[in-house]
DNA sequence: ATTATTATTGCGTAATGCGCATTAATTTTG
DNA sequence: CAAAATTAATGCGCATTACGCAATAATAAT
């Protein structure tokens, strides 16, 4: 895929967004005007879509505009970073890789797993550091693939090259509830039953929310959020204070005795994912990496997670 | 600052990194090798390191190319997903905003106030869906600027033009570990008291991080971590587990009763940061947004997170 | 209705990026 | 060890891209 613009189109369209006028935007870039038309008409171009409705004596950005403007941010953002970090010293002794083991994962594999295994592997190896890179589960995948972690712990699903997955367990999704919520006291929940219920579900963009959008559609139902939100601690949070049912997989549920909240299992549909081990192919990883590695996996063995 | 590059020397710097070959990367890419060479010098030149270790027989990632490869994959993914992003027919109804309120916010004021909130929020206005935007500090402050969010809660540090901020309270850095923890009984702790300690930490990169960093900098203590992790979750799990001592803000402790979790105060340097409300200069919130804010102002009124 | 403002477009010029062919360097092979 | 094979770098000519200037057309402001 040919990406048709670039970092001076980025620059044009933000100034433009920020002075809503591609006359101050050229003054702000010290460029003509002319020069400020011709970007963004690239860029409308290329992104096949019109970022601003415009007339010779005033301008509005369209919504394709509000949503492009985060993103160009973004971009722009990573760009200038990039050309900063890479002149940073520390770069140095970070790679200085023999001290310290990389791993990624998702954060809800940290409420029981991590801390079991990270107890195990320092009884071990006393004196290794471990840089926990804690991601969304597109990120840990990446991470691995691009050497910033050693292995990863994340969903195995669609195959990726270079990349080798061992399955550890099935996670499902369940419902959180309050404890002294009205449905608590049941073994298992219809997604039916939650039709008149204050849902509190992930947000759209990530593997969780696109897993359950697409298994309901599947089944014909529709999910009616109520409130929605990224991190599972928010929505366990709200959860807690009875706020609200969440949707959300059984790993993201702590364990803790007397704990205030209850997770049921959800039926019709029924949805889960995979987790597992992400490696590199055909890499080895180093001694300590591969012991922490092997605990992950002998405490899986020993492990479910469906409550 | 002008970025001297595009995407397609990202292109060309992947396909290298990938096949560790000009000449291969000229074949995957479809383009002359010559072309690659010019586009990896020209990547190059305007990052001002060296990517490659590079004779005509052989070639080797440098370290800075090992850093930039996984920023080049962030960059090229930004671009492609922003073209593809904005022909989803769903945009268009995902800005109508006249139900929705969007706030962002930073994950660890999750734990007590935001429920509280959302609690009187929902007695007042239940039919309005909340978007809880829960982002790292900077984030914040980004998707208020940029219309993302209608008003953030987060960081009051450097001024932000267009951004007005409230301030809410003061947010101290605290030792959380374990009830059962030898130091766990002292009222408050002193940095040096912690040397000989496992110390879980934030990961750099983040504000909280830079913080810590650059106080005992300036006291001239040096930060001895064994392990970091991005999430306030994943930290705490490991505090919940005895894995070692961390060091977070005392907001992110969650406030439970008979919590496994003691949070001391530090000292000797003490480190803290101001929490606020964060909105756009000059524009007034929807009803139901600025209901929500005011609800966490009278919250903030009444609290302190300092334990 | 007239004036002022501003986005668009044509033109000429400079800069950029390409493939082809060649050269230089360095592994590989016998 | 020498010869052959391979491959990154560079010169050249050509095509494409991007710019500022000047002019035009459109549209708010007065």
């Amino acid at each position: 895929m040919r990406i048709n613009f670039d970092f001076a189109d980025l620059e044009a369209f933000l100034a433009v967004a920020e002075t809503l006028s591609f006359h101050r935007a050229a003054s702000q870039l010290a460029i003509s005007q002319s020069a400020v038309t011709r970007r963004i008409q690239k860029l409308e171009s290329a992104l096949g879509v019109e970022l601003f409705e415009r007339t010779t004596r005033s301008l509005r950005p369209t919504l394709a505009a509000r949503d492009f403007e985060a993103r160009a941010r973004a971009m722009l953002s990573d760009a200038t970073e990039a050309m900063h970090a890479l002149g940073d010293s520390t770069l140095r002794y970070q790679y200085q890789r023999n001290e310290v083991v990389n791993f990624a994962t998702i954060p809800t594999l940290t409420n029981d797993l991590l801390p079991r295994v990270l107890s195990r592997f320092k009884a071990e190896a006393n004196q290794v550091r471990v840089n926990i890179l804690d991601f969304f589960a597109g990120d840990v995948n990446e991470a691995v693939a691009t050497g910033e972690a050693d292995f990863g712990i994340g969903f195995i699903g669609i195959q990726e090259p270079g990349l080798e997955f061992d399955f550890f367990l099935d996670d499902k999704f369940v419902a959180a509830m309050h404890r002294d919520h009205r449905l608590a006291g049941q073994r298992q929940l219809r997604w039916s039953e939650l039709a008149d219920q204050s849902l509190i579900v992930p947000q759209k963009g990530g593997g969780n929310r696109l897993l359950i959008d697409t298994t309901l559609a599947r089944s014909k139902q529709f999910l009616n959020w109520s409130y929605q939100a990224r991190y599972s601690t928010t929505i366990l949070e709200l959860v807690r204070m009875d706020i609200g049912v969440a949707i959300l997989p059984a790993s993201a549920i702590p364990v803790a005795k007397d704990s205030q909240i209850v997770a049921l299992p959800l039926v019709q549909p029924e949805i889960s994912r995979s987790l597992g081990g992400i490696r590199r192919s055909g890499r080895s990883l180093s001694a300590n990496a591969q012991l922490l590695y092997d605990l992950f996996v002998e405490e899986c063995q020993g492990s479910s997670l469906a409550h």
